[in-house]
DNA sequence: TAAATTTCCATGATATCCCATAATAAGGCA
DNA sequence: TGCCTTATTATGGGATATCATGGAAATTTA
């Protein structure tokens, strides 16, 4: 089975910046670290620029490689590959799991997103995201406004079936 | 796992020009260099010139090595190749970090970006560059405005998934 | 020999490791 | 099914190592 970041869960964060990762992602995090094994922590990115800025992202190695190899195919000195580089290399950081699970999120990371002493981590399949309680509300709050005001046609639960594989 | 550069840093850059390089990047510089064993300190290329000269870019040797490989490959006399190795070879240097993971900018490479008593670091993946604080809040904020101004099948994310892996 | 480098040492700040404990979940058994 | 035992998880505090940075001494260069 291919483990996939699933679920939501609420964490506090104290004074060193340190936060439990929900015990569902560890696994999914070792997984996708293909330097894992028993006894040491895996790795994994958080990417912090985000196309809006306002929550964290974190990707196992194996699925920011696919990421990386994709831009390397672009033109070495090209706007495109500058510009998603920008996002996903410069505004970004490794991390690595302590023996209990945590990591610690800097003072630059906390104040990137609004974070004081509480977290909420959210599974999206295959990547997580790490959101201040009152924004993550706020985010849920708006999605089902823009979701209810969509004609039939707009529904993205009906236009995944007419994708093609 | 092949690490690359991430992350972005600021330095204080004192009066003798010297910086420290982020703990981060040294991993990555040591993994670059061939000839690099515990004990050593990296080798590693310095890149002036480039493409716009705004910045300095940071290269570990098997990188660098990379793109002399790829100059190589052009016709011996080409007017290309004349040029991209001015860039390239003719305006860079090679750098040693010292023993506390330090480098020292020469008052020409300050002078060439710009930088007084600052500097700041930006993972790039395969490379990093050094740019002056305001510069770099300048580069950002344009990045950040011909982003947003791009129409939907310009932007380089959904791009990216275009691509055939 | 003066100026500029490089090397060596010092130190506060930061981040990492190690241990402890309470809370929760998981499992076994009557 | 309900209770007791055992793992795992979430969280905190203190000790230790690493990092960023500055200054002085030693070495080189012109």
């Amino acid at each position: 089975m291919i483990r996939r970041f699933r679920g939501e869960s609420l964490h506090k964060v104290d004074t060193k910046g340190r936060v439990s990762v929900p015990a569902a992602f560890r696994r999914v995090l070792e997984e996708g670290d293909p330097d894992f094994s028993g006894g040491s922590s895996p790795n994994f990115v958080i990417v912090y620029g985000g196309v809006r800025g306002i929550c964290l992202e974190g990707y196992t190695i194996s699925s920011i490689t696919k990421v990386d190899k994709l831009i390397s195919r672009l033109p070495r000195f090209s706007r495109d590959r500058e510009i998603l580089e920008r996002f996903i290399n410069t505004q970004s950081t490794y991390m690595q799991l302590d023996e209990t699970g945590r990591i610690v999120l800097s003072p630059r990371l906390k104040e990137k997103i609004g974070i004081k002493d509480e977290a909420i981590f959210a599974g999206m399949g295959e990547k997580f995201q790490i959101w201040e309680p009152k924004n993550y509300q706020n985010e849920l709050d708006a999605l089902d406004i823009s979701f209810n005001s969509l004609s039939e046609d707009e529904n993205p639960f009906l236009k995944l079936d007419q994708l093609q594989d």
